[in-house]
DNA sequence: AGGGTAGTTGGACTGAGGCTAACAATACTC
DNA sequence: GAGTATTGTTAGCCTCAGTCCAACTACCCT
């Protein structure tokens, strides 16, 4: 029997370790000119190494926020039918609830030194086009009508990115994040939804 | 002097018949499991060409639409500030107007057997990002507030994709897909803006 | 006939990502 | 202490998208 909890070999770096080596390469060289193997070479790690910790080189930015991102969905559709409006904003705000130190913070922040417009237009696209879906199915269990779910959907898909965004933008200055979205969701309260 | 207008060695393949080529195999494999020399070799062409008619593989899905996406932020862009809610609105419009036979209709159609479905949701993501930001510009431009603008600009590009996504899916039983984005724009018309 | 122009092509290259079989380091059992 | 199960690491292979370029070819014009 184990009593441990801990079998087998032991990880020998660290996730971090990887996401440090790669946010500093992305910062002195920018994104595209940063390789994998660029990074794993840095972290002293071998490039199949990468493939084990992250899916992909730009979820070295986004893990954090996906995780989030991917618990909110699964509230969501685990919420019941006649789910209201605040019910889903609960939801949302706790994606960016206690965000402070994470890769996609430094991303926005660098965007230009990173040379990441493009990639990041590209990434949270699809985190938006993510995000809207669940809320927009939410919407649509609810009994509103597809193409309004959508709409509905996207603007609230957009507060929660846009609130990273500008709160990563402006450093601490705003305030906490989930001040900034509770502000920004204030906007689409009176959405037909509900 | 030249009178004919053509300089040169004329086109031997044109983009329809690769179009066509692609969303045929698409079909019969999955838009994954075709790769871009699969489809050159059915058109009867280089690798190399593919890329003369297309900057990328999903580019042959999305070329026709992005055109008109283009066509929309360089009018959103043009606008002068002060721009109303209605203005926006009719650039929208134009996007969608007859849309008619298009690969990206025929996919949305049939994402299941294409295997497209999370390809799809990462591409329409970009769209939704790029026509989100241009909108925001433009009320950003009017003198709405950062992160109420990108709201505001999430959910009209949202009505702009999902009209035409609704609209593929449903075949013309619904008329028009503007009908379609009119319909759905009016959901949005009292938002704050304007 | 010869030259300018534009389309086509093969081929070499990079970099992401997938896959696998060998190998290494630990904890547990006897 | 020797063996074993488990898990982490790695080299090495592959495919495919996308870029680049230099040669080549088909056409029009003078």
């Amino acid at each position: 029997m184990s009593f441990t909890g801990k079998v087998g070999r032991p990880k020998a770096s660290s996730r971090e370790t990887l996401a440090e080596a790669a946010c500093e390469l992305f910062l002195e060289r920018g994104y595209d000119a940063t390789s994998v193997a660029d990074i794993t070479q840095r972290a002293g790690v071998s490039r199949s190494s990468f493939f084990n910790y992250f899916a992909s080189k730009s979820d070295v930015l986004w893990s954090g926020v996906d995780e989030r991102i991917a618990q909110a969905i699964r509230s969501l559709n685990d919420l019941h039918k006649a789910a209201t409006g605040d019910a889903v904003r609960e939801v949302l705000l706790l994606i960016v609830r206690d965000f402070e130190p994470d890769p996609l913070a430094l991303a926005l922040r660098n965007a230009g030194a990173m040379g990441l417009d493009d990639e990041l237009v590209r990434d949270t696209g699809l985190r938006l086009a993510r995000l809207a879906a669940a809320v927009s199915r939410a919407a649509s269990a609810a009994g509103v009508d597809v193409i309004r779910a959508d709409i509905l959907g996207a603007a609230h898909a957009a507060a929660v990115l846009s609130s990273l965004r500008v709160w990563a933008e402006h450093g601490a200055g705003l305030g906490t994040p989930d001040a900034v979205l509770r502000d920004a969701l204030a906007t689409i309260h009176h959405l037909p939804w509900a």
